[in-house]
DNA sequence: TGTACATCAGTGAACGCGCGTTCACTGATGTAC
DNA sequence: TGTACATCAGTGAACGCGCGTTCACTGATGTAC
């Protein structure tokens, strides 16, 4: 039966926002589409109301989870002391209690290497949100506006994706926390 | 028909070598186990009589592609003039040509989000991986021993292994090479 | 404002396909004597 | 060294399953008058 337009739109962001944390959690080839109907309380058949592809719903979601990381990246740092944005945003990023939720973390890291094959649309949209990200940052540096520093925040994050991927992919504890203190060391200095 | 056992162990390799590659290219859950065996140039039933299951093959696949790598980054840093291996290592891994080239590069990159969803015997495989392209970069710095060193090349394959991805991920060439660039700066100092 | 009709969100079955894995079979290799 | 038999690598069909996508249908919502 036909549903109201807010209805509708509710319907879809409940979609974009399960795919979202499914595709972080089991990637998105192995994430189905049934899967995520199901978890929004719908039928698989419905989906196609919404969305004309998984491809489709694959950049969305992409889009969407790393919105909504850039967001809370962008509200620590606004709660921290004057100047020390950047650190809580380094800090946060680089903790196990990121490391341990792929879920709701960052998209970088658990769909980079599967984004890089897929899509032009979802290539796309992963270079937008990359390009926030990295504006994000520079915004808690000094003279956020120059190259360098712009340069530098793209440094920083080539790192923090990297030991990320690092600290969750090897079954040895210590290490992994070393693969991040490290990256902590090599950020902030 | 039975084989000889030095033909057996020949498919055997030939099977790991191509997921090797396979697996690079397309992702592990992407690629089927019946492209593989077609490209050895056998049919998919006779996959059984070498492994036990398809995690098995990527656990093996993995190792082998992550010690081929680090054996061509151990000859290049060989041939490089005395105390300029490291450099070597670094531009060969941040270059346009291994970004461009994920079938035959480095799994850490093109796998390792992967690979952390993945079964335990994958994720021992992937961390003795991390381990030796650890020493073999701390073997081109001076001290290869002292811990400072390790850590060094440690928060080194953060930064490379981020670096690769996210020049892989964009869709937009001049971004991407600045990536690497940026990434080679940090690294080299 | 009320009515008649068109629209369309969601259902659930179906389609076509490919997957990982199993299995009976073949015939060359390996082995025991 | 030769022979008889057991082993097993590879074949190709089959199994059971789940995938992305399509579709006829239902009935509430939206719209034109």
């Amino acid at each position: 039966m036909r549903r109201s337009k807010e209805d509708t739109a509710a319907t879809r962001r409940s979609i974009v926002g399960t795919a979202s944390v499914e595709f972080r959690r089991s990637g998105i080839a192995e994430t189905a589409l049934s899967d995520i109907m199901a978890s929004v309380g719908l039928t698989h058949g419905g989906f196609y109301r919404h969305f004309d592809s998984k491809d489709q719903l694959a950049a969305e979601a992409f889009a969407s989870a790393i919105g909504s990381v850039v967001d809370r990246m962008a509200a620590a740092a606004s709660r921290a002391p004057a100047g020390e944005g950047f650190d809580a945003i380094i800090e946060s990023y680089l903790s196990g209690s990121h490391r341990d939720r792929p879920a709701t973390g960052c998209p970088l890291g658990a769909l980079g290497a599967e984004i890089a094959r897929g899509d032009g649309a979802t290539r796309h949209a992963a270079t937008a949100g990359l390009d926030h990200f990295v504006d994000v940052l520079a915004a808690q540096l000094p003279e956020p506006q120059a190259p360098e520093t712009r340069d530098r925040a793209l440094g920083a994050v080539s790192t923090m994706v990297g030991s990320l991927i690092l600290s969750r992919m090897v079954d040895d504890l210590d290490l992994s926390e070393g693969i991040l203190r490290q990256a902590r060391r090599r950020i902030l200095g």
